[in-house]
Formats: C-alpha cells, structure tokens, sequence
DNA sequence: GGTCGATACCTTGTACCGCAAGGTATCGAG
DNA sequence: CTCGATACCTTGCGGTACAAGGTATCGACC
C-alpha cells in the first residue's frame, strides 16, 4: 500500500460527503457498501469516518432511509437521495468544477514567463 | 459574489497549504500579497486563515522567510521554498491528481447503465 | 449447542484547520 | 495629526476525518 500521506486526510474533508450523495445517485446503498467502494477509491481510511457522515446527512434530510433484511448477515440500513439531497449533489458538482479548476491552475500554471 | 456553501470551507483544507507552495514556486511572495491573490482565486475567505498556515510552514522547514523594507508601507515578510518544500509540492501534485480524478469519477460516473 | 469469523451497525476521544473578529504598527495624503 | 491603506499577527469557534473500540446477527464447523 502506499504511505498515505496526512495531506489526503485533509483532502478528503468535504468532499467524501457528496461522494457518497454521489453514489447513492445510482441507486440504493447501504454503509458498509460504501466504506468498501470509497476506500478501494482511496477516499475513505477508516470505517468510523462513515456513520456519523451518514447520520449528519439523514439529520439534514438528504438522504432517508429504510431497514432491510439481508438473506445472509446482519440487517442493513438502505440509504437514499431525498430531492434536497439531489439538489445538494448538484450545487456540489458546479463548486467542485471551480474549486478543482483553480487548484489545477495554481499547481499547474500555463504562462510560466 | 456566488454565495459561501459551506462545503467548499471543507474543501479548502489541504489545498490551500500546498497551494501556497505552488505560488512560491514563482518566486518569493509575503503573505499579504498572497492573501489577494488566494481570496481571488477562491481558494480562501479570511486573511486569519494565511498566517497561521504560514507559520505552519516555517515550522516544518517547507519555507524560510525574509523581513525586508518597502517602499511605501510596513515592512513586509518574504517566504521562498526551501528544498523540502520544493519535494513537498511534488509529493502533493501526484497526491492531487490521483484524488482529484477519483473525485471526478465518482462525481461523474461514465457507465451510466 | 458453542465457538469463531465475517458482516454490519454505531460511539467516543483526539487532532487538525479554515474562518470571523479583533488587535498592532507603519506609511503617505490631506 | 488624523485617517485610510497596507501589512503583520492572535484568539475562540466550529466542523470533520481518523483510530480504536463496542454490539449484534448470521453461517459454518466441531
């Protein structure tokens, strides 16, 4: 594995939320899902990170969810987009593309005369 | 001015430190110049926000600073990249781009099926 | 029917960093 | 000599990732 640098813990900050919104876009998801989708993405280091982001989501109404049994294990907790979550998701994509935008530009800049 | 989400405080976090480096690349800056240029860009909201990261930098040896005079105005305090600052910078840019592309592709996922 | 590993949920304590507000000092203009 | 701009810095607060640890369910195996 590759030394995971403590610059990636504070990279992580803000984004992971709506990379979960993210994912959940695609359908119904529950937590422990989405610790091994993010992690294997090197978004995630610990599974603790996950539930309170998940209920700090449900307390402002971005997501809802339902219990669901599982045919083998423990039962699951369903988490899904609400429209204030979608709305949410979609505010983030626009502020993602200026921010990525200009970090790109500052790390990388063109006129380098 | 867009409005402030509060999504995009988070983001800031980690960028914003490597991102002074880069800056510095171009050559010796001091932090009030650094604070126009940064708040412009959209990479920081307050100028409290500069110096305790400033200092943070100087600590861990990422730059060395020198007082000089100005022309019309206080004194100012130049910073310029020391060699462990300049290795850190390009320890970050391949951190960046390896997030910054699974951030991308989670955001945007391209088999929509 | 008892143990063990995997699955699945959650909580607690710590550390870190951006932000707003406020403080100090220097310089040029009026 | 006061006032605004420049330029530095500090303090208190809030939010979030992380590590470590805890609880419960299920299937497999003995």
């Amino acid at each position: 594995m590759a030394v995971e640098s403590p610059a990636l813990t504070q990279l992580r900050r803000g984004a992971l939320e709506h990379c979960v919104l993210a994912l959940l876009e695609g359908g119904e998801r529950y937590g422990y899902d989405l610790v091994a989708e993010l992690s294997e993405a090197g978004l995630l280091a610990s599974e603790g990170t996950i539930y309170p982001l998940l209920s700090r989501l449900r307390r402002d109404d971005l997501v809802a969810t339902t219990w669901r049994e599982s045919a083998s294990g423990p039962a699951r907790r369903y988490y899904a987009l609400t429209v204030k979550g979608t709305d949410a998701l979609e505010a983030f994509r626009d502020a993602w593309g200026q921010f990525s935008t200009s970090v790109q530009q500052i790390l990388h800049p063109k006129g380098t005369s």
